[in-house]
DNA sequence: GATTAGCACTCTCTTTTGATGAGTGCTAAC
DNA sequence: GTTAGCACTCATCAAAAGAGAGTGCTAATC
């Protein structure tokens, strides 16, 4: 049997009504709902056609039928309008201030949870394979010093040091020239145990703090290993029942407590090279279990120097598809621009 | 009509019964649970008359009696037993790492949530009233200068400022003396305008950098009015019954993620001071709306200097209270303890 | 006078039953 | 190939019936 184009029609027409509805769609619906004036029994027919296709399914005898999974990938593959939705607020947040990249991801997340009614993960940009720019060691008192570790991409590293006595200023200018002359430029990898031990030698008597500070510099280059993910708008699965019977509810909100659980959907979309950046899991695609009864939409965004990080929007299979990605790429796109603007005005922030 | 002893024990029988069971408790079941040996007629009478004093109520004709707010008071305040429990867990994790106060402060809650199966949450501790300690501006790159805020406290603040032609070191010292010789040791409401004029006077061409560098010296200081706050476990409160109808389940869930609803509990908390430093907020009493079914007990604790934080714990009214506080204790003093320790040790942190 | 046994009554909760209605599959006619 | 017609299925809803837990009250007992 043919996929033709009437039948086409017809799944387009019973996606279309799901998605807004939610509820089973009948084939008196569906000769009323579009032009092919045909009747509810032709319909009927075609039905039972795109059924044993596989392309739609019947909860139960005698309701209407449901999109399945293949049926929605069909439909978000071929048939999806493009419907770039602008979404002012952002434009307007992101403008007015980039003070700190963590902050404005939060605002991100909840500006698109509330703008698709759905739940939303962003990942902060992962500075993978990152070098290190800049160590400076100061005195704040008489028993601690202050190490600021700079790494590529302006990853700032703040890490205090306690000492048994005080250090004159010569020695900690000393300390700094040592760190610098020997780490700048290097990524974690670079460092090896004889450099250190070198430091170390050269450091005399304060090799403890060197010691310290390459700890810290560690710390600093792998921040990646645990991303940091901000979520938003968890509690829209309320809003569709198909989702928010206690079991469901109960297993989806947690895994967005525990964001660990969400690093694999990072993973998964970073390593898929999508057409535009925009990926689409339905039903049993996603990576995650728990959200097998959901679809998910995720885009890759990038801040510049490879310093890649995730959007995620999380809903119901009967999600509008459409809106969701046409938001997605607006996003994406501005904060994309974001970082090119910043590097072409070499404004300072607010 | 008096509260006598025997009225006193039955109401007891009654509240621990329910708040193991969650259902009304009748008659004939604390004919058996005490060991007053009456029977279920005399322990009728005696519950009408508790009814009477508004300790306990029936939610309809006909059902065992549940424990109203009255009585829940009248149960933490005198018939509590303190069941002081080891959190283990806490002990080990606290001593092994004290790396980050913040990465410390999220698994409290997550240990506290798991050990008693409520939702948690814990704030940060304010720095109220913080003086500046250092500041420290050093050239990254050719545009770039990063300004690194110490405040009293060591809570550190860095801040990066793009310059259109690098400054040299010369200069850069320059800056750095006139910022720590004007500032050093002030409170927010120690800089005055005129400060300001005259430094960015005296910094001629770069009088941008100072009026940037005092924005986030502001910044840095009153970072408490962001209070940070970390919570738990909020999926617990599907495990109750009472609390988990989708309409309150999502209610307390945004409140959980809106964390900025949160602050009402932690000020409340702060302002209150109440004996050793536990707070019980039954029903009604809390000053959140939305968890106006739901028991809270709160513990403030101190990281030395003033430097307060609080710890809330959310359930159903019907909580296990005795252990509920037995915990926070517990927490509580290991928090306080931990401040001291270091205090003394003096030791480098990980 | 306090305590208890007994009993009618109340109210929730669960199960059963029947009615309704949306939607189907199939057959026969167009 | 399309459509009208009809018997059939199944979820949903409301009303009815039954069971069970628990009460309040009265009268008897200690």
């Amino acid at each position: 049997m043919q996929l033709d184009d009437r039948k086409l029609k017809i799944l387009q027409a019973i996606i279309r009504n799901y998605l807004e509805t939610g509820e089973p769609v009948g084939s008196r619906t569906i000769s009323k709902y579009t032009d092919l004036n045909l009747s509810s029994a032709t319909i009927r027919n075609e039905m039972a056609d795109l059924e044993e296709l596989g392309y739609i399914l019947q909860p139960h005898t005698s309701a209407g039928r449901i999109p399945s999974d293949k049926g929605y990938r069909l439909y978000v593959d071929h048939m999806m309008e493009d419907k770039v939705r602008e979404v002012e607020e952002l434009r307007e947040m992101v403008l007015e201030k980039e003070e700190k990249v963590d902050q404005m991801l939060k605002q991100v997340a909840k500006v698109l949870a509330v703008n698709t009614n759905y739940a939303t993960m962003i990942s902060a940009p992962q500075y993978r394979g990152n070098k290190l720019k800049f160590i400076q060691l100061s005195a704040v008192d008489e028993h601690q010093i202050l190490a600021v570790i700079v790494v590529e991409g302006n990853v700032i590293k703040n890490h205090m040091i306690y000492v048994e006595e005080a250090l004159n200023q010569e020695t900690l200018l000393k300390l700094n020239i040592l760190l610098n002359t020997h780490l700048n430029g290097l990524s974690l990898e670079e460092i090896s145990l004889g450099m250190i031990a070198a430091m170390k030698q050269q450091a005399g008597i304060h090799s403890d703090i060197i010691g310290d500070v390459i700890d810290a510099v560690a710390d600093a280059i792998r921040a990646d290993e645990d991303l940091e993910i901000y979520t938003s708008g968890t509690t829209n699965i309320f809003k569709y029942p198909e989702l928010s019977d206690k079991q469901r509810a109960e297993e989806l909100i947690t895994t967005f407590e525990e964001k660990q659980l969400l690093t694999e959907l990072v993973n998964d979309t970073l390593s898929e090279e999508s057409k535009q950046g925009i990926q689409i899991y339905i039903g049993d695609e996603t990576p995650i279990q728990t959200m097998k009864d959901c679809s998910v939409v995720t885009a890759t965004y990038e801040l510049g120097s490879g310093m890649k990080g995730t959007i995620g929007i999380i809903g119901p299979k009967r999600m509008d598809y459409d809106r969701v990605v046409g938001t997605l790429k607006t996003i994406k796109e501005q904060l994309d621009r974001m970082y090119n603007d910043k590097l072409i005005e070499k404004k300072p922030d607010a």
